[in-house]
RNA sequence: GGGGCCGUAGCUCAAUUGGUUAGAGUAUCGGACUGUCGAUCCGAGGGUUGCGGGUUCGAGCCCCGUCGGCCUCGCCA
């Protein structure tokens, strides 16, 4: 069967093809049942085109008073330039319409559960269930064609930089240091499972063993924990691995990449390279591993003259060995009791015992803990902050780690309060000099911060016997306003280093042997000096489609609780599958 | 595993202290209208108040449980 198959799209006609006869397919976007003529707007993925059904043609208008929104057609008509006065500048066809001859209706579809518009207000839960619904709309249709932009440069730009695509499994080894493993039982192997990927970082690693120099994938990865707006159980890595190079080379590879991307897609010049910050700094100065630095608004030290106040919090804090930090707020003396002790809520959350602060008046520091300072030492603080009046100045103290962070979130918390950040404001920085490992009390053992196979640095590897706590690695972070967008390191490329860490670990050669072997065995083969990182593909086009979730982002997303409100999965399943795969249900 | 917010018409929300027949906007359906563009105007239909139990003369509202959505802490080498 035939139909009036378009000549043109819904978004490309213009004043240049009036008195054309043109044939368009799409969806009834809108109908303006005038009485006398009928207008039309016809959607599809490039845009809408006015169409007019009117006495030019009235059985055309008669069949055109029967469709409804969402209903799919094909029209044909002469294109027409529309007066002066009834131009739609919002429309990029607003300056012409089309003059209907012939209607067909290819597809009488349900009324949807929610309006196919900008002006939507349906809830998430329902769009997810009708997402073939939700993803007609012209904005999801922009935030999936964003990300289609960022994979199609991504596959381009490490093309043009000599980097070969390799697919690796996705039914794969368990490795249990690191996130959960999702399983997958074996039919064939009875009680043995598959783990999905976490990340193809072994494999990319033998393949540089193999000398494939230089490594490119687009590639799912998945982990099995519990979900945030920024977190997906799957979600997609540009993978990236290369031999014979340092730090230096991964950083000038992939800020080439990330500012193509940003000029192509947002017409945006980033300046080049990009500013680096290590891991201490960050902490010290943001309070965060991966901060945002679209706003002015720094934590200070004061763990000096804070020490020697009379105010006990401050001084046993300092005498145990901890830190005395705050920000000053520009313009804040005005906030309420309530407003200040929502700020507190926050820090406590994150680790704080809780919430000091000064307000600085005309005549007077006004605070709680006013008392237990002298007026030099005020005086002096205040002058540290370089704080006027009207500013406010919160405190924090106690260990570093905790009081450097629930200052961060304190500084996060403020720029949106404050309405600091700019949407349309980028500010990419590395982050380096990650320390390697870091104990954990309740395990009383050294875990890998970045993870085992990264390399220390060179300077670094005698503090493995003695202060493992003091290594850093050779270890990256890639940070777009307050998000992590990607992270890699140079790699452990000696069996002697690997086993040493192995060792720092509690792994014992055994049970390195058992979880690692095929990549020890790599290294026992030798492998080049070689590194890389991962990009974290969701978020990046998250970041650049402005979007504030995963999800507006995946065409398929899960819920906050890793259910497909689409396909009803995860689901149970038949007792034959069960048994063919030696499973028996709890 | 913990904490918070939420669940009422297809959708988004309202409903005073626990009190009459649960309302509005929008969508849908019918009607009017020859230049609209989130068209407008007139009219109509539309409810297991997520589900189960309890308290009460009486529950959308209070209590217990449960399911679901979102945010978040832990978790995410």
């Amino acid at each position: 069967m035939s139909f009036l198959k378009r000549t043109h799209t819904c978004g490309e006609l213009s004043i240049a093809n009036a008195s054309a006869v043109v044939r368009l397919n799409g969806w009834v976007h809108r109908v303006r049942d005038q009485g006398g003529v009928v207008f039309i707007d016809l959607r599809d993925r490039y845009g809408l085109t006015q169409l007019v059904f009117s006495e030019h043609n009235p059985e055309a208008a008669k069949d055109a008073t029967s469709l409804r929104p969402e209903d799919i057609i094909a029209v044909e008509g002469e294109v027409a330039r529309r007066d002066e006065d009834k131009r739609n500048p919002k429309l990029a066809t607003g300056e012409i319409e089309i003059i209907v001859r012939k209607v067909e209706l290819l597809t009488k579809g349900k009324t949807p559960p929610f309006e196919v518009s900008e002006y939507t207000q349906a809830g998430e839960d329902v769009r997810m269930k009708y997402r073939f619904i939700d993803l007609r709309r012209a904005q999801m249709q922009q935030n999936l064609i964003t990300r289609h932009k960022l994979v199609t440069i991504a596959h381009e730009y490490f093309n043009a930089h000599n980097f070969i695509e390799v697919e690796t499994p996705f039914l794969t080894k368990s490795t249990p240091e690191g996130a959960r493993d999702f399983l997958v039982p074996s039919r064939l192997q009875a009680g043995h499972f598959y783990a999905l990927p976490q990340s193809p970082q072994i494999f990319k690693q033998l393949l540089m063993v193999s000398g494939m120099d230089r490594y490119f994938q687009v590639v799912k990865c998945f982990r099995d924990e519990d979900l945030r707006a920024d977190r997906q159980p799957e979600f997609t890595q540009f993978d990236v691995e290369m031999s014979f190079i340092d730090e230096e080379d991964v950083y000038e590879v992939i800020e080439g990449f990330i500012a193509r991307v940003f000029k192509e897609i947002k017409g945006v010049e980033l300046s080049l390279p990009l500013m680096r910050l290590s891991y201490e700094e960050a902490m010290n100065k943001y309070g965060k591993d991966s901060p945002d630095l679209r706003y002015e608004l720094f934590i200070e030290d004061v763990t000096e003259l804070a020490g020697k106040s009379g105010f006990g919090v401050f001084s046993s804090a300092v005498s145990e060995g901890g830190v005395v930090k705050g920000i000053r707020v520009k313009g804040a003396e005005p906030w309420s009791r309530k407003e200040i002790d929502a700020l507190e809520v926050i820090v406590k959350e994150n680790g704080a015992k809780g919430l000091a602060w000064f307000k600085v008046r005309e005549n007077e520091i006004y605070s709680p803990i006013a008392k237990f300072f002298s007026a030099d030492e005020l005086k002096s603080i205040v002058a540290h902050f370089e704080a006027e009046v009207g500013d406010m100045i919160f405190f924090g103290a106690g260990p570093w780690k905790s009081t450097v962070t629930s200052l961060g979130a304190l500084r996060t918390a403020m720029a949106k309060k404050l309405e600091l950040t700019r949407k349309d404001d980028y500010k990419l920085l590395w982050v380096t000099d990650f320390p390697a490992f870091e104990f954990h009390e309740e395990d009383g053992r050294y875990y890998s911060m970045h993870h085992p196979f990264t390399s220390p640095r060179p300077e670094d590897v005698s503090l493995l016997d003695s202060d493992p706590g003091k290594v850093l690695a050779r270890a990256y972070d890639l940070v777009l306003n307050g998000s992590e967008i990607g992270g890699g390191s140079i790699r452990i490329h000696r069996r002697e280093v690997q086993a040493k860490v192995f060792d720092l670990l509690g792994i014992s050669r055994e049970e390195a042997e058992e979880r690692f072997s095929f990549l020890l065995g790599g290294l026992e083969y030798g492998a080049p000096p070689h590194g890389g990182i991962a990009l974290g593909v969701d978020r990046i086009a998250m970041l650049l489609a402005g979007a504030d979730s995963l999800r507006d982002v995946i065409a398929f997303p899960k819920t906050a609780s890793a259910t497909c409100l689409l396909s009803g999965a995860p689901s149970i399943v038949d007792q034959k599958q069960l048994d063919e795969l030696h499973l028996k249900t709890k």
